[in-house]
DNA sequence: CGGCAATTTGACTATCCTCAACAGGGGTGG
DNA sequence: CCACCCCTGTTGAGGATAGTCAAATTGCCG
């Protein structure tokens, strides 16, 4: 049987539109791969040998300058796709976040099969084009944005991205949300290109404020949303 | 006939690899536009009515916030393509800096014939790669980059792509680069997420250390582009 | 319970921003 | 042709935001 079958990201990854046959040929390709915290699927400045679609988990892209600072330059959810087909060395190293898995392919090989399959490749350039949509939303943040109105936003984001439909379910708009952030202080300081402790400041104070609740170090409460989006600027 | 076979970036846009017959049907649902500097093709949160390629000059991208801030969030020369294919709202607005050459497509038009003709969708998919690769490695500079580093990978990056080879041209590596900056100060500093003034200070300390030479407003020249190299981080 | 890492808090500092005045230079009109 | 003006850019002084360094605290895991 093939594993695409039973894949839960089937309909919503770039592999959705191919047919039976068709998703048989990927998935001959293909093989699925278990990452951990901290673990990293590819490096910066590495020629692109692999690229993959994410099953589960959460998995940061970053960039380094040569003296250790590091930024986040995207995170990717289950479906979202990672790599570099098409030749080029990647610019960002990819790292598990949270157990993650994921379904790789060799990129030769999946060069090869996505200039057979134009449905594949349309998909993945829709992809492509969101992706670069809200990367460049995210520049106005980075270059413009004072810490609290970076938080503010971030909290925002992050909120719809995790509580984001996954297909068939239902949501239900009620009283406060609450979020487990699959990030540390110090990867949301690398996201939104702060220090950790003006991250660790902004949230002590939003929490004095009333706007949020901090249950424990990596779950977030949102009492105001709209207190928070006045101050996402 | 076709204006595209006159077309000088014929070669260099996702046009190149379209044959005749495809090229005068795309050539029929697009119409060349100029464009004096200021002058906007489409702005922020319209919704997404046109595509284009740029055939001569330079245009921004750019984000604003509510309160008139603003950040560029990319550069588009030559050959490069403009828009939001596949419905969604730009997220950003394209102003010309330049007087620009555009070649323009209703985007109903052009996702028709996108979806017709996957050799143009690969070229679209490629280009759209290397953009966000580039604007991710954007997002280093913007995040953790002091003012200093951000003025020297500015540079440098600039230098690159103006005097990027069109095609037949030969590079001589002869001597100090001269580059004419299609950017007013403002425009540098709403790149690199900084004021006027501290653009202008870091103008000023690098012509005073000798690194470049400032002949005109508009005109940099590089003396020493190891000494750049170092300051870009 | 102890050890360790992550986070928070505090005090101080540096970088960059803000506000303000001044300079330069390109174009226009006398 | 030259003087003037306006816009862009430069320079200066002072201040605020976020960074740095250091110490205290939390909470997690054995």
């Amino acid at each position: 049987m093939s594993n695409c079958d039973v894949c839960v990201v089937r309909n919503r990854a770039i592999c959705a539109g191919l047919d039976g046959k068709e998703l048989e040929a990927l998935n001959a390709i293909g093989r699925t791969r278990h990452l951990t915290p901290g673990e990293s699927l590819f490096w910066e400045g590495e020629d692109s040998i692999l690229v993959a679609n994410v099953i589960d988990g959460v998995l940061k892209l970053s960039s380094n300058t040569e003296d250790g600072r590091e930024q986040i330059v995207g995170v990717v959810y289950p479906s979202d796709f990672i790599g570099r087909p098409f030749g080029g060395t990647s610019s960002h190293g990819v790292t598990a976040l949270t157990d993650a898995q994921v379904c790789v392919f060799g990129r030769r090989d999946f060069d090869a099969f996505a200039a057979e399959h134009p449905k594949l490749e349309h998909k993945l350039l829709e992809r492509t084009l969101g992706e670069l949509d809200r990367t460049r939303r995210w520049m106005l943040l980075l270059g413009r944005k004072s810490a609290s109105e970076k938080i503010a936003s971030f909290l925002l984001e992050i909120i719809d991205r995790l509580n984001e439909p996954k297909g068939c379910e239902f949501r239900f708009d009620d009283g406060p949300e609450t979020v487990e952030l699959p990030f540390s202080r110090q990867q949301i300081a690398d996201i939104l290109g702060l220090t950790i402790e003006t991250v660790s400041r902004q949230f002590t104070r939003l929490k004095s404020a009333g706007i949020i609740d901090l249950p424990s170090r990596r779950e977030v409460r949102v009492l105001d949303r709209a207190g928070l989006e006045a101050e996402a600027g």
